[in-house]
DNA sequence: ACAATTACATAACAAATATCATATTTAAAA
DNA sequence: TTTTAAATATGATATTTGTTATGTAATTGT
């Protein structure tokens, strides 16, 4: 199995739901596409006719609220998808995504999609199971965002890059993000975000080399309020 | 047609989806339920079996954060459905409802759903666009309170409901909450939204009869950041 | 109607966070 | 490499928001 497959069975879990052919002629990939750091995937207010997989690299799903800052919704690493959304409904995306280092993705046409959408009603089922845990990620986000403190918000980013992304094989968060992006996730000022960290590291609950991040006391993190 | 009818045609566009008999069947209600004023509808971590659907009255679904204030993510009205993420998925709710007036509910058994969802593809397709419609809401949301200052935040709720909820006849908003929901719903502390609904009082943007707010200057309160 | 409770209101103060200014370090480009 | 630009870091200060306290008005229950 390609990498390509993967992804669409890790997001939809569509070992089940789809066919062997369904997934293979899904999985065909002929529009395989490569964006540099900083290169922007797409924008917020354009049609999409498809999902992007993203087969190697991170981005940042954002949006640009009226005070001109970007917040970041969602990181979205390999095996992920983009654009899930404009599948089932025709508006355009609310989101922007921005890779935040060199990556590898390949693109599936709306089309293809549909077709089994309409067909296999499994299918069906299995994306509205996945939508609806977005959804509450997304719910509980906003709660997170609406009611702890920026320095709790920072704390469990870090914890949840950890725990979702790993490390490298020196211990280093194999995110690498600056620190402007740690800012616009938790929905902070870049100096907040600056500050926090330059006190986790004082305290010892991280300790960094460049912009890598290691987490020494995860424990520590977790209690901060 | 009756209510109970056409609060599954609001939220599920079913219409086109369902045939007659189904939307009949479904419709049936067999389980009429009244809850009064703060009345607990189901919890956070409940198992739902089904779906309520409001046919009078107002609720707020909710999340307690870990710092033990409860932060408003929806307000549901007659035709709005409570529990629908419990359709598709098996996992506990993650937020509670509580009746913020007198209600009448009726409720549908998830069997009655789930019976259609795996018969009719099209009926599947438009509940998971309607999903795709509330992740996008959250999305926005989580963006406006990351970015948005109180006042502000304040300022757009009380539009919001203007805009979704309108008015009773003599101009007040027919949504009527308690400064305490109000500061739950843009995650504040209630002394703040007090302070800051006074301020827009004193403004002259909006003017008060009890617990009733009637907007008057909507672009003043467009304007505010 | 009355007491008791709850909601609303306001002020004074404390804490958190944003903004502005300015180094210093790091990365990118010439 | 050298130069330039960008990212990181930190302090001082302003603003926003939370907390505590206290009082008044409105509801509720008896």
């Amino acid at each position: 199995m390609n990498r390509c497959e993967s992804c669409i069975v890790k997001e939809f879990n569509s070992l089940k739901a789809l066919t062997r052919d369904e997934l293979m002629r899904i999985s065909s990939c002929k529009t395989g596409k490569l964006f540099k750091k900083g290169e922007i995937i797409f924008e917020e207010g354009e049609i999409l006719n498809g999902v992007f997989c993203v087969k190697d690299g991170v981005c940042k799903l954002s949006k640009l609220s009226e005070n001109g800052k970007d917040q970041v919704v969602k990181l979205v690493v390999k095996g992920g998808l983009l654009g899930k959304r404009s599948i089932v409904s025709d508006e355009t995306t609310n989101l922007s995504a921005v890779a935040l280092n060199d990556m590898e993705m390949c693109f599936i046409p709306k089309s293809e999609i549909m077709a089994d959408l309409k067909k296999n009603p499994n299918f069906t089922l299995d994306v509205l199971q996945k939508m609806a845990g977005d959804l509450r990620d997304s719910e509980d986000t906003l709660v997170d965002m609406a009611q702890k403190p920026v320095k709790q918000r920072i704390a469990e980013t870090l914890l949840y890059i950890l725990d979702n992304f790993g490390t490298d094989e020196d211990g280093y968060l194999s995110i690498v993000i600056s620190r402007e992006d740690y800012a616009s996730i938790v929905g902070t000022a870049t100096e907040s975000a600056i500050r926090i960290l330059s006190h986790f590291k004082k305290e010892g609950f991280i300790s960094t080399s460049g912009k890598k991040i290691k987490i020494e006391e995860p424990k520590a993190l977790k209690w901060i309020q």
